[in-house]
RNA sequence: CGGGGCGUGGCUCAGCCUGGUAGAGCGCCGCGUUUGGGACGCGGAGGUCGGCGGUUCGAAUCCGCCCGCCCCGACCA
């Protein structure tokens, strides 16, 4: 079962600053210190369960920052969750920053759940760990690296691989102390190219990073499918739309990755989605869509002057671009010039280009095709160079690029050794199923890492015949701020964010109609007295503001439900509810009477 | 790093072309009237106009260099 929730460090639900006189001070709502709490298997954390919006640093706006696109950047902003220190750079304001440790919290409950062991590893990381497995100097300008004053080289952790196995190749010596997984939350330090749309791509973030040893790849796949299932299990008490997909194992190494995708429409990936099936595009392979034969009647060498791309040369001739043959020259350190052949009217994935070449590769110059006899523009097969052909071209006869000038020529492809090389396309099939492609945000990716950091730091064990062996790696990644930011693209609308219960800031925020000293807000202050001793986390709205402006705050920051209580309801006994999901009013309201237990059932049936 | 855009009070912006006492709306402070969907009146506070240099009698405005931020691309977990 999951841990029963903890309350209780703070002192009470309320919090009065400075400048408030002696008799002002005594804490004006009710104890909740101490208060017993139901566990509720989607709640999260222990924080400071209640608090006034007076005395909240809330810096919300009515305007978005000219600069922001992203729908999670402008609301965030306007919500007064998060502010802007420099590019990629932010601070979380104390609302956000309890959406971020709930999200941490549902993380570290099922972290824990499967036996992962939390602990702190520093930012500020020797360069030598780096170096001894090499990417000191294949990561790139992304990794922060710089001299202490004792003219030591040090990076800024980007991730935790290195210092973590360092530890283990330290402590670990023994099969019997394997398996073994550990996390930490930890910032990491990424000197991003271009940070993007808010907190979907910062230069600095905290993440949750675990990773998993194991005496042997067996065992890696046991730990893995530990870390996938509880991915699973987290993305969903969060309440995110989200899908685990196929990935490319990028610059992590390790042979074996899945991505967590919460689908929006600020994602920076492409993900290729059917019925079973789902595939970051720089790994997903599916069934081209057919093309017609090419016209019986073209055939051998095709004047095409000036017709220098597929669409020119296909209007031009009447075919369908996938009549043709694409040439893609690329130049490889291994094998110098290299042409990739595709259908005309399909596009390289260069990401899947690498995995398929195995090594580096980079477009070949102008010079470099002179070089070779080829003329841009008209570019095809070539007995001198090496070609590959794209898994979508069968055989056939098709038009491509004669090698010379101003002409084209009909060839006739034989089926031969293919690689997949080509961006699937909305349409395309898997398994019978048509694929759709979507945008999407990766929030968390899980990695069989290996033997890759495990050999060169040396983290090795001695099995039980008494030999040593390296210890098999996995590592296992969440960003809570993307999830936060997912979470905001997924469920924002015009007013602001209709946060999942799970992650809300506050449970309820409840909306006091009326200024200080009337009747109704004696009874707001009172109802808020006694919510604070339910299982609810409450914002009690207490300024002296216009009903409308607390009302738009409130629908801004997205707590899941509203209680209004204004003169109405000391005339009928009935506050005012309303569910943020939809803006929905809750029928017939909420008795007075009843409000705590009537608002916890009706917390617990939000979504 | 290539292309484009932008930097004027906490936020959104005008003013710049055509040089001459720094503006508006929102927000903030005070007083009053208001009070169930971002009210109104009156009075206030707040800006080295991103920085440095140049031209000029005079620069937010013109010129040069630099810095910062955003978007697209490249790149990237």
């Amino acid at each position: 079962m999951r841990l029963q929730r903890v309350v209780g460090v703070g002192k009470s639900g309320d919090f009065v600053g400075h400048g408030g006189g002696l008799l002002e001070s005594v804490f004006t709502g009710s104890i909740a210190t101490y208060t017993p709490r139901a566990a509720t298997s989607d709640r999260a954390g222990s924080l400071r369960p209640s608090m006034r919006l007076s005395h909240l640093l809330l810096p919300t706006e009515r305007e978005p920052p000219s600069d922001a696109e992203a729908l999670s950047h402008k609301l965030m902003v306007r919500a007064g969750l998060i502010r802007q220190v420099g590019s990629g750079l932010w601070t979380w304001m104390p609302a956000g920053w309890r959406i971020h440790r709930k999200v941490e919290q549902h993380i570290r409950e099922e972290m824990d759940a499967i036996g992962a062991q939390e602990l702190l590893m520093p930012v500020l990381t020797p360069a030598h760990l780096w170096k001894a497995t090499g990417r000191y100097d294949s990561v790139g300008g992304e990794l922060m690296r710089f001299q202490d004053r004792k003219g030591a080289d040090m990076v800024l952790a980007m991730s935790h691989e290195e210092t973590v196995t360092f530890h283990v190749a330290q402590l670990v010596r023994s099969y019997r102390q394997l398996p073994l997984q550990l996390y930490h939350f930890q910032i990491k330090e990424r000197d991003e190219f271009r940070p993007r749309a808010g907190l979907l791509r910062t230069r600095e973030f905290v993440m949750k990073d675990a990773y998993s040893f194991d005496r042997d790849p067996a065992g890696l796949d046991a730990s893995y499918e530990l870390q996938r299932a509880a991915y699973h299990r987290i993305f969903e008490r969060c309440g995110l739309r989200f899908y685990e997909c196929e990935a490319d194992v990028g610059m992590m190494g390790g042979f074996g990755a899945h991505e967590f995708m919460a689908p929006c429409a600020a994602g920076e990936n492409d993900v290729a989605l059917a019925p079973g099936y789902a595939a970051n595009v720089e790994v997903a392979a599916a069934e081209p869509q057919p093309v017609p034969p090419l016209r019986h009647d073209l055939a051998g060498e095709l004047h095409t002057p000036g017709r220098t791309t597929v669409e020119a040369v296909a209007r031009a001739l009447e075919v369908h671009p996938g009549n043709l043959l694409k040439a893609f020259p690329v130049v490889t350190e291994g094998r110098g010039l290299v042409m990739i052949l595709l259908r005309g009217d399909h596009r390289v994935n260069e990401v899947k280009l690498g995995t398929s070449l195995g090594e580096p590769f980079r477009p070949a110059t102008a010079e470099e095709l002179g070089g070779a006899g080829m003329v841009p523009g008209f570019l095809g097969p070539s007995a001198a160079v090496l070609t590959f052909h794209d898994a979508a071209i069968r055989p056939g006869r098709y038009v491509t690029g004669s090698g010379r000038a101003d002409h084209h020529v009909v060839v006739e492809v034989e089926a031969g050794e293919r690689i997949d090389v080509r961006t699937v396309e909305a349409g395309d099939t898997v398994a019978g199923h048509p694929i759709a492609i979507e945008p999407a945000i990766e929030i968390g990716n899980i990695f069989k890492l290996g033997t890759r950091y495990s050999e060169p730091l040396g983290a090795t064990y001695l099995d039980a015949h008494g030999k040593a062996q390296p210890v098999v790696m996995g590592s296992y990644g969440i960003g809570p701020a993307r999830v936060v930011a997912a979470a905001a693209e997924q469920y924002g609308d015009e007013h602001g964010i209709a946060w999942p219960r799970s992650i809300a800031p506050w449970d309820v925020e409840l909306v006091a109609v009326g200024k200080a000293g009337t009747p109704e807000r004696d009874a707001a202050d009172a109802l808020y007295a006694e919510l604070t001793t339910s299982a609810l986390d409450v914002l009690y709205d207490d300024r002296d503001a216009k009903p409308g402006e607390k009302f738009a705050d409130a629908e801004l920051l997205g707590a899941p439900l509203r209680l209004t209580l204004g003169k109405r309801s000391l005339r009928s006994g009935q506050l005012e509810a309303q569910r943020r999901r939809g803006r929905e009013d809750v029928e017939g309201g909420v008795a007075m009477a009843s409000a705590a237990a009537t608002t916890e059932a009706l917390w617990g049936e939000l979504p």
